[in-house]
RNA sequence: UGGGGCGUCGCCAAGUGGUAAGGCACCAGUUUUUGGUACUGGCAUUCGGGGGUUCGAAUCCCUCCGCCCCAG
């Protein structure tokens, strides 16, 4: 009898070829859309009902069963949650890599096999063999980097076709399954967020006061509306004109200050140290000889790490060159090579 | 009030008689399953106001307004 396979469907095209693809391969397969979002926002119509319709056309058209799971209450408490508690504290939290780590790969595998399902599928670019999490064969599309907080046991029961292809492959499946949504243009953003823009999203959810943008002389050169707002390494945004371009250095939630620099040898925008916390191990920790790589935020360049010790919960690197705008709240990504060992979030 | 300097797009800033550089900010687009970054494009019929000289002025002259500095 052929496995049980539960395919996570947004309605997009990766997920599409994902269930066109284990379909083909001869796995029994069901389309499921994960309802975590649909709430309209000022300005925006939550497009769930679209990408569900397309969800479940494509699903039609593969002549294979769909239904929908509605965690809309856990998501919103789970993700949205966090992400607007990690803001409130001055981090700049990853929402996606929560909702892989909690929603996805956790609820929805939960779900799926409470409801029959032997594995999971979902559409990300990435590759799962004997456990281990590698990037996705595509390196303009590689999604590992957001999946480094699933764990090994969810690993084992999940399937990620589409990270053998590359993208416009993918798409080119898209057309030659037929599917409904092979032209969909690819989805950008926090999935919930969409369009809104992060800033509006939470104005809805948390109170702000104007305050100062300070410069690297420690002068004042403008306001901003709430440094939760802010990011390091952010440039556009400030409102800030004259001579060269400011980068956020750094934030004081308590006296609602953002730190600025228009210098870009600036120490505070450089780091060769790391500290992580919340580690999370995919297999194994990593080892004190080993030769890895780490990634501080999605779609940055690999960075070769020199040392890296652990301190009861906490672990430390050093890098072999500086990162500029390290973040506290972004996840910091370790790779062997292209295998994922796991990550930690950077205080 | 004497003496000196200045006033060019929201900000910084070229241009000193030949018909408004550039940067920042901002806006749009591209890239992107976070926030960002990066990239591309757009952005002063007009040079503090008024008058004059000239074929022609932001650039010269007069005058008014507003800043700044040194004197006091």
């Amino acid at each position: 009898m052929s496995k049980k396979v539960f395919v996570g469907m947004s309605g997009g095209v990766d997920s599409s070829v994902t269930a066109a693809l284990l379909k083909e391969q001869g796995y029994d397969v069901t389309g499921v859309y994960m309802k975590n979002w649909s709430q309209d926002l000022p300005g925006m119509v939550c497009p769930w009902k679209e990408d569900y319709q397309d969800a479940k056309r494509v699903a039609t058209q593969l002549d294979i069963p769909f239904k929908m799971y509605d965690f809309e209450a856990e998501y919103r408490h789970v993700v949205v949650g966090y992400m607007i508690d990690e803001y409130k504290a001055g981090r700049t939290p990853n929402p996606d890599i929560m909702c892989n780590q909690e929603v996805k790969f956790k609820l929805f595998l939960q779900a799926a096999l409470a409801d029959g399902a032997d594995m999971i599928a979902t559409g990300h670019y990435a590759r799962i063999q004997d456990g281990q999490l590698l990037t996705g064969l595509d390196p303009a599309k590689d999604q590992s980097y957001f999946l480094c907080r699933v764990t090994e046991d969810a690993l084992r029961k999940s399937l990620m076709p589409v990270g053998d292809y590359l993208k416009p492959a993918v798409r080119e499946l898209a057309r030659k399954f037929g599917l409904a949504t092979a032209e969909k243009k690819d989805s950008q953003g926090i999935c919930f967020v969409g369009k809104v823009g992060i800033k509006d999203f939470l104005s809805q959810y948390v109170e702000t006061e104007p305050g100062n943008i300070v410069d690297q002389h420690g002068m004042v050169i403008g306001q901003h509306d709430g440094a939760l707002f802010y990011t390091i390494g952010q440039r556009q945004g400030l409102g800030v004109g004259g001579g060269l371009p400011y980068y956020v250095v750094g934030k004081d939630m308590a006296k609602n200050e953002v730190y600025v620099t228009a210098d870009l040898q600036d120490a505070r925008l450089w780091s060769r140290e790391l500290t992580l916390a919340s580690p999370h191990w995919i297999n194994q920790p990593p080892t004190t000889d080993g030769h890895y790589m780490v990634r501080t935020r999605y779609r940055a360049d690999l960075l070769e790490i020199t040392g890296i010790a652990q301190h009861g919960d906490t672990w430390h690197i050093t890098l072999k060159d500086e990162v500029r705008a390290l973040t506290a709240g972004q996840s910091a990504a370790l790779y062997d090579g292209e295998r994922v060992v796991g990550s930690g979030i950077v205080v």
